[in-house]
DNA sequence: AAGCACCATCTACCATGTCAGATGTTCTTG
DNA sequence: CAAGAACATCTGACATGGTAGATGGTGCTT
């Protein structure tokens, strides 16, 4: 059996929801957060609900204005593109480690996430392709056995989650294409050439980089209509 | 004149107050901290001090075991190598694109790093020499001009620069090898060469972590005396 | 009508109170 | 004397109250 099982705190919980409802689309980008009005909403007092912000702040999904008030981050077509590079660093340096630490298992996760893309995508499930993608390059981060790693990973990839689901919502990206990248870093890993990986792991973040700029430049601001937190 | 004169909130001065006692080793590796004596010593409410012990944990300076009592982290020679491990990752990146975006600045910070270091080393001043050491390669950090990197860093680099203070209290370290090595960086950068810059400084952190293990393997514990926070 | 001072209102910041869980000690019991 | 139960005490989790600062509107002044 396993050791424990800690209930998850007030506070965690009050963060998970808010960061969920902003990851999800629920929360619009730069909407106005009182840590009040989401106290009421949540049923929690507002000593959670202020932990819970302050970790998002540090997570980059709000800002904190003082005595003004709490804000769904907005993007920033300069900001954006350092997250992604910030991303290319960690993902390639962490197949390279994936490559040479445990080749078999990291191919095996990679084979499975594109599996099911392929199913998703067969299926028509848009979201279901989202969190495969996710599984993809997460596995790629996981590989590298590195928690200090998998933590900066963690911290910067939540704000790149949210723009996916602000900025994506008729599917613009091209799905066909992202498919077939991930399955030529998946053959690269699968022949252990950690350069080649690199190489298209670079070129795949870095054009969803590019429709990131191409979708800010046009919406100009995240209009996504606010929606209710729910239980 | 300057645009706005923020003074900071008591939340951020009990938090940096906390880091450097900890940091500076004024408090023990994997002393007890309790949220009331630390607001007592401090003079302030429980509140900043649960929030600024938050803070640190993010931070991977302190770590809180639900209803037991938070603890100032204690070193794992594990974890310090995963942390020295991602340090190399987010440099090697930095100096890389810092060669690339702006040489000259970069190539000028360096070396005023190097004269500070030497001077701290003529001057017999370790805590001069460990500062201009950190200038370093926060310049390197700086130079990409990536400010989700620079996050990074700093969320990370917090812990290493604690061990440093609390391992090489007499000065173990051989600074000699290490003016030297980041000369050599120094010399790689100025020459614009990217992979001979990555290679020394993977080397140089490299023999920052053996120094770690073997202080880590020998003190078996952080035993440096407790000390009081000063105002 | 334009500009400015005043004020109602909202915000996060900080202080304090209450409570349940974890721990160490003491007392009881075999 | 050993082992376990009951208790006192310490801790952080969470709730609530008070306050300074920021904002937006209103009415007065010119």
């Amino acid at each position: 059996m396993q050791p424990v099982e800690h209930p998850k705190s007030l506070n965690e919980v009050t963060a998970d929801k808010i960061r969920n409802a902003i990851v999800e689309g629920e929360l619009a980008l730069g909407a106005k957060l009182s840590e009040q009005r989401l106290a009421d909403l949540l049923g929690v007092s507002r000593s959670p609900v202020r932990d819970a912000l302050a970790a998002l702040q540090a997570e980059g999904l709000v800002v904190i204005s003082p005595k003004r008030g709490s804000f769904v981050f907005t993007p920033d077509s300069h900001v954006v593109d350092e997250l992604c590079e910030h991303r290319v660093i960690l993902e390639t340096a962490a197949v390279r480690l994936g490559i040479t630490r445990n080749p078999s298992e990291l191919t095996r996760q990679l084979a499975a996430s594109c599996d099911a893309m392929q199913s998703a995508l067969d299926a028509g499930d848009p979201h279901g392709y989202t969190r495969a993608d996710h599984q993809f390059h997460n596995a790629i981060i996981e590989s590298a056995d590195n928690r200090a790693l998998a933590k900066s990973y963690v911290l910067m990839i939540s704000p790149l989650k949210a723009l996916r689901t602000h900025l994506f919502t008729i599917m613009t990206e091209n799905t066909d294409r992202s498919l077939s990248e991930h399955h030529l870093v998946l053959n690269a890993v699968r022949d252990k050439d950690p350069d080649r990986a690199i190489s298209l792991l670079s070129a795949h973040v870095g054009h969803l980089a590019e429709a990131f700029r191409a979708n800010l430049s046009t919406s100009q601001d995240g209009k996504i209509s606010p929606a209710t937190l729910e239980a």
